[in-house]
DNA sequence: TTTTTGTTGCGCAATTCTTAG
DNA sequence: ACTAAGAATTGCGCAACAAAA
């Protein structure tokens, strides 16, 4: 059938949206108030040496398929079972839920409609991706502004501190000559 | 034929890197002193200079190729001549002379060489991109902390003045006392 | 010089948000 | 309120470079 897909092949299967790395878990998928991004300034955690290990991370590959080629699509049946091959054996069809999308749109690959879909949802990303690139720069600004600001801030409150150790001071003085001339009075 | 391939994936592969793209130009690529990551997105890597871009954006889709197949190497031919179809006509064999190493290039998407290649690429934009996360996390951190300690330092500026005033105010009550007495003397 | 690693834009597909009907 | 269609996000792998080794 020339249906399409069925490609079994996808041998490899392994994606599956590992847990681990990103998991978005929409800490911040897209902040309502885009404001600020990246910026690092980061004093001592640059990551001096091996910057995975300490914080968790492996970037051992996933499952490091090794099948040749590709085939139709890379693989993408959705987070669910780690994948062993006797899945095979407990499961007669892989018809479990992986269909989904196949029937509500079939999606031939060569359909316009399916082009079509492709093309808008490239558009979109890039998109997408060009607001987040702003996004992080204008935070990157901000950090930086706000740098500077908090140096002046800061000069600022010396000559304060300064301006009100010298007027004690000098009130003090004012004090013992008064009460000097007091005396002498 | 197990060899497939044909892989699809990829099936435009037009892009062929849209000549401004990349050309970090060295302006910034990463400075010497790591302070804030700066570097990435120097500003104008994503596509060229399509002038809708400039104006704001264009998203209007690159090419819109709509080939199929691909054969072994899509397309690899870098960034020369747009790539129509009649290039074969015009230049008999695309040997030009941009072969490099026919060796590194010919890698044959089945080898195991290629495959162990793309593995551990893959592996390193992983890292990378996490590398990235981690540091736009920072800095969005690092602005928050510094507007909360822009705001603290503004209200311990206020402070200040209003303490420089209150001193201000009473010597000048001195001032007018003493010369009081001064004239009572 | 060559090889390896790091970055980055891009397209794909799944998922999540929005929104029109 | 609900559902379906479309836009927006996101993780992933690929390829082209740049940067290290």
């Amino acid at each position: 059938m020339s249906m399409s897909d069925s490609s079994p092949s996808s041998i490899c299967m392994f994606s599956l949206h590992h847990p681990c790395s990103s998991s978005p878990d929409g800490t911040l998928p897209q902040d309502p108030m885009p404001q600020m991004d990246s910026g690092l300034y980061g004093q001592n955690m640059g990551f001096p040496k091996t910057p995975e290990q300490m914080m968790g991370l492996g970037y051992l590959a996933y499952p490091s398929c090794l099948n040749t080629s590709n085939s139709e699509r890379p693989a993408q049946q959705n987070h669910n079972a780690p994948q062993k091959d006797f899945s095979q054996f407990l499961l007669p069809p892989p018809v479990p839920a992986l269909r989904q999308s196949t029937q509500k749109r079939g999606l031939s690959k060569d359909s316009v409609e399916y082009r079509l879909r492709r093309e808008r949802n490239n558009i979109a990303v890039r998109k997408s991706r060009d607001k987040a690139r702003r996004r992080i720069q204008l935070t990157q600004q901000r950090a930086l502004q706000l740098q500077d600001e908090n140096h002046r801030l800061q000069m600022h409150i010396q000559r304060l501190s300064h301006e009100v150790d010298s007027l004690r001071h000098y009130l003090s003085q004012r004090h013992l000559q008064a009460k000097e001339q007091d005396d002498n009075c």
